[in-house]
DNA sequence: ATTGACTCTCCTCTTAGGGGATACTGTATA
DNA sequence: TATACAGTATCCCCTAAGAGGAGAGTCAAT
């Protein structure tokens, strides 16, 4: 019979580790002195450590393994759902790897580009073409009161959620075809639609994610810095991006406290 | 100005969250109303909070977040040894896997194979030639005795640790070179040598386990199972493996109890 | 005035033990 | 035989990054 030190020393597991195996019910010892309460192993019991430390060494928790010592559940079961959960974990750290080569590659090393699920919404819509940029606002404007005219009870979401598209394959300062989008809060009955306002559900989607702060001028910057971000990362673009206005000339005097956010709907 | 619940709401991060940040001093809100302590934002508080999360993103630690945001240190520095880490936890993770599908493999999925880190120790050792397996107790039983004669006040360790070694490069079942080694305690001077027992420090070593219950005639079903194990996991043998002596007939007279375990150091 | 949605602080809980305090035991030495 | 010291016992606090919930106060709309 082995004390706990000596067990330990045997067995590689700290006094503190097999103390707590006890607690856990995963390894009692053979005997325990009733008059001083040490403990004492047999050598055999070293099998049964082994197989404690070799499930914890695939990663198992210790409920996983009292699931399969003291429940006797299907090792197979927990094998493969732990499987499932490892090449999750893989992937997520490869992810984190190569996110974080992407900033280290880069000389200023902005870490300003993020990931976020962007939840579902009810939005309406309308689309259209402008001349130039400088129609948007006017555009988003008539597209409110549109739909309001139509839907006079109608509410949007609060916080404000809305977004352009732009829906041309390429980069156009003429005839842009775009489409403004706001998130409202449904009602019982459907809304009124007409030949320019059109009601859908948008799906939760994962997004890159990058703030644009100040002037529209210089948005196009960060979009080519989110589009290098998602081809340096080898992530997939599932939509249109979205142009989101946060603060503008609605709320903020200085075009310096503008801000934008540009949403990049991946895979 | 915008209340947590609306913050949170265009951050998508969760307000438990957000006041979290705010305890590490990491995100301070603009304003915090005197009387009822409610926090209140502002929009470009986006800009700070999406700082936090893209670094979160690469798995930085809160602790780490604050070097960088409040202590203003080196993000290269500390990026740097992320990546690292991550290449270490990339690492771990993908052999839990390999070794995870090796059980799954298996059609017994038997737990049994282990890793630990044998420590360094001191011992005595003598080599020698066996006509068969017949001979190792005898040879064993009078290394011991050697060793003791040539130094009386020699001292095992407790637990005790020893081992044989297996010299030849393939299985052989007759004039089998054996090396036995007993650790010992070192002493302040170096103990008496002679042309059989020498003496060595053996390093710390990572080693892959195996317990062998019962008769040493199945030893080598053992060996054939480790010996899988590391060829299937893409482990390099460092040194011979350590054959060691738990239970055997000194101490227990049913067989079936004889217990071993063989240790393979590897890299 | 009341209701319901928001917000506040404070408390506990999560993993797998580690560290340390304090008290008791067992054994080896003087 | 007394003592020193190594080993063991239990008990309590600590970890990271919030989540969950209790209980109380607050705001806006009806």
């Amino acid at each position: 019979m082995l004390r706990i030190g000596d067990f330990s020393k045997l067995s590689k597991v700290t006094i503190k580790a097999l103390r707590y195996y006890e607690k856990e019910g995963l390894l009692i010892p053979k005997h325990v002195d009733v008059f001083n309460g040490y403990r004492y192993y047999e050598s055999n019991q070293l099998l049964d450590v082994a197989r404690i430390i070799s499930l914890k060494q695939i990663g198992l928790s210790i409920d996983e393994i009292k699931k399969i010592i003291i429940d006797n559940e299907s090792l197979e079961k927990i094998l493969k759902s732990r499987k499932k959960e490892l090449e999750k974990t893989i992937f997520k750290y490869s992810n984190q790897l190569s996110r974080l080569n992407y900033l280290l590659e880069e000389k200023d090393m902005k870490e300003e580009i993020f990931e976020k699920i962007v939840p579902a919404y009810y939005v309406y819509y309308k689309e259209g073409v402008l001349k130039d940029y400088s129609e948007a606002s006017m555009f988003i404007l008539e597209s409110g009161q549109e739909c309001m005219e139509l839907n006079p009870n109608i509410k949007c979401i609060e916080p404000d959620y809305c977004y352009v598209n732009y829906l041309d394959g390429e980069y156009k300062d003429k005839n842009i075809k775009i489409r403004y989008s706001q998130a409202v809060i449904k009602a019982d009955k459907p809304f009124n639609e007409n030949n320019n306002i059109k009601f859908m559900d948008i799906p939760e989607t994962k997004c890159i994610c990058i703030y644009h702060k100040g002037s529209y001028d210089t948005l196009g910057k960060s979009y080519a810095k989110i589009m290098k971000y998602i081809e340096d990362n080898k992530l997939e673009i599932k939509d249109y991006p979205r142009e989101c206005y946060i603060d503008g000339i609605w709320n903020k005097d200085n075009v310096e406290e503008w801000l934008t956010e540009i949403q990049v709907p991946i895979k």
